[in-house]
DNA sequence: ATCTGGCACTCTGCCTTCCGGAGTGCCAGG
DNA sequence: CCTGGCACTCCGGAAGGCAGAGTGCCAGAT
């Protein structure tokens, strides 16, 4: 007994002010999730009626002060329940909260709904519903980007004497292509000779790498071809290295109108970030490399954000990830459930990717 | 003057029961656009100070209860002031209401906004974003169907022995990918010659056009090529027929939050709808070939948008319109400057097409 | 030392009531 | 055919009242 009561002492050091004990802890979890089933302060008595914490409703006041006072939770009023704090939640997720894994059937429907798609936009709007429909919030997924993926293969095509389109084709199915105005005239032998050692040398590469393996390429041309070269490979660093072109799909946002009961409000900055690519971005770029990101309500550095909070997690071909996905729903949300499906969805997608 | 009286009857046989005057048409108009202003019913004495309509209280009121039994407009209770109906917006903008065309520098920013773009996704996301802010409104974009383009440039790129990346790449600078497994090893030389014979017969074709023309194609192959010929041909046509490929691009959603004052309610079909691809393809299919097509509310045959109205609007590089543009937006709304940004926009879309 | 039952207190949410204001329809007179 | 006047209706907000839920605290029980 007295050695429990230390550890617990140990762990809480940084979470509040005195040492939180079981019960207290049972308490905030139990608040937690009253408050997301209800969506209403949580008394006391309702309290010790649903869950059986085994004490009266008088004990749970004394350790609900004291959770207040410790800032994990808070009253809208005097003589109204508790509601969590964004600090609340917090603890709830780091130390209370097991991520609720998806059951068979669902993992089955989720791999079956996935399997139905035919190329890489599918793929991603595919995951993007779903994802929505199971978490039932708003869903963000990146496309994979640019950066972490693979050459697959390059493709010149003359569209006039001066013109050629160059098109890159990667690993994750995606492709660019952008026009090379060349400064003269390309013959059709050195854009076959130069498509040739653009493959040889780049395909499989990340594409990062690639730069550094082509740099000497101009010199592996006659003199008079290498201004020609030398544009086409300028395109091609440029087109390796936009790194904005970094595109989002979006989903769910009709659940919005499930966020609270004071709409206009709540709703109007939410929807005002889900339409700036920036931002999005910027949230699912801030998770991190491996593991799942949980942001909740002020921690998100996004003022229009400031009462939701973020699941994000990457997701990948292989055991790297080259993406991010995630969802955006109420910091009142049920973060079991949706972290379950965020896993188990990010895990699927990166399965098609890799066998596709 | 009875003349004049006989026109307007002419006019108006399928619009009301009994002939509509001068007056009352001014009266129905002042209506409209007190109402779309103020988002409140509109009263006699109020309409009389704001419109110098020439007459009293008592008149407008008379003309107000022939406008009632003729569904122009309508009470909400008892007592209070008077609301457009679906049928008053219609005749308003059949009849009382002028496109407005957008000032001078309105416009030199429409195209100096449009212009920085860069490639074919950056012109419609341009104009889906400038288009939601010109009207604030909800405001959709369909990329520039196949159906309507010309082939530019079509490519082949072995991926592997058996695997065959087909390249369409169109006019207006869209470009659709397809992977295609073939019956056996496909030789570089029939690859080459495939290619050429392609590009050939169907660059600068219409791509409806473009299967007769190939038809015959396997026929100029050895014997044995033919059967890879013909699955890249059949890939080939079902990417030209690929309707449902058509894409759009949505901006201004933040635009709802401004809808009325009874939220939830009203919102969350219309998001819905808005996350619906296939909706918003038949809302945009709906246009009419030429000129601007307006749908007032119950107009609209899908019910989540019955209480809004669509603008839209076909645009092309041309004479010929390749994609629809519009906004959606509640039928509460300044018809006449809705009508102008979004026929503004849609010429300067066609004319950034037309240049690159 | 900790939990518990009891009690007085507070506050919200809702319902009812109650006007003032805005707007109407109708009628009689210009 | 228009207009001023008038009685009527109804919404919307303010004020008051009441039940219910929840709290904090204290004294007694374990």
């Amino acid at each position: 007994m007295a050695n429990e009561r230390r550890d617990e002492r140990l762990i809480d050091t940084r979470a509040g002010v005195r040492p939180l004990d079981e019960r207290r802890l049972a308490v905030l979890r139990a608040i937690v999730q009253d408050y997301v089933g209800t969506e209403e302060p949580v008394g006391s008595k309702a309290l010790v009626e649903r869950h059986n914490l085994g004490v009266s409703p008088a004990t749970v006041r004394n350790d609900m002060a004291a959770l207040e006072e410790d800032g994990f939770i808070h009253q809208p009023h005097t003589s109204a329940g508790r509601i969590p704090t964004d600090k609340g939640y917090r603890l709830f997720v780091d130390r209370l909260a097991e991520v609720k894994p998806m059951t068979a059937p669902e993992r089955r429907a989720i791999r079956h709904f996935l399997e139905g798609a035919v190329d890489l936009d599918d793929v991603v709007a595919r995951t993007v519903r779903l994802l929505a429909q199971l978490t039932r919030q708003v869903a963000v997924v990146q496309y994979p980007s640019l950066t972490r993926s693979t050459v697959r293969h390059i493709e010149l095509v003359a569209l006039a004497p001066a013109k050629v389109m160059l098109v890159l084709i990667t690993n994750t199915g995606r492709v660019e292509q952008r026009i090379v105005d060349c400064p003269g005239t390309v013959g059709e032998t050195v854009l076959a000779d130069l498509r040739a050692k653009l493959n040889a040398n780049a395909a499989g590469r990340r594409l990062p790498d690639v730069p550094a393996t082509l740099e000497d390429l101009p010199n592996a041309f006659e003199q008079a071809d290498r201004p020609v070269v030398s544009t086409v490979l300028a395109t091609l660093f440029e087109t390796l290295a936009e790194q904005n072109e970094e595109r989002i799909m979006l989903a769910g946002t009709a659940n919005l109108t499930r966020f609270g009961h004071d709409f206009p409000l709540t709703i109007q900055p939410v929807l005002e970030a889900l339409e700036e690519q920036v931002v999005l971005l910027r949230l699912l770029g801030e998770t991190a490399e491996s593991g799942m990101t949980v942001r909740i309500g002020r921690e998100i550095d996004y003022e229009g954000l400031n009462s939701t909070s973020v699941v994000s997690v990457g997701y990948g071909s292989g055991d790297q990830s080259v993406a991010k996905l995630g969802v955006i729903g109420p910091t009142r949300m049920d973060y079991p459930g949706t972290m379950g499906a965020v896993r188990a969805v990010a895990r699927y997608v990166g399965q098609i990717l890799a066998e596709s």
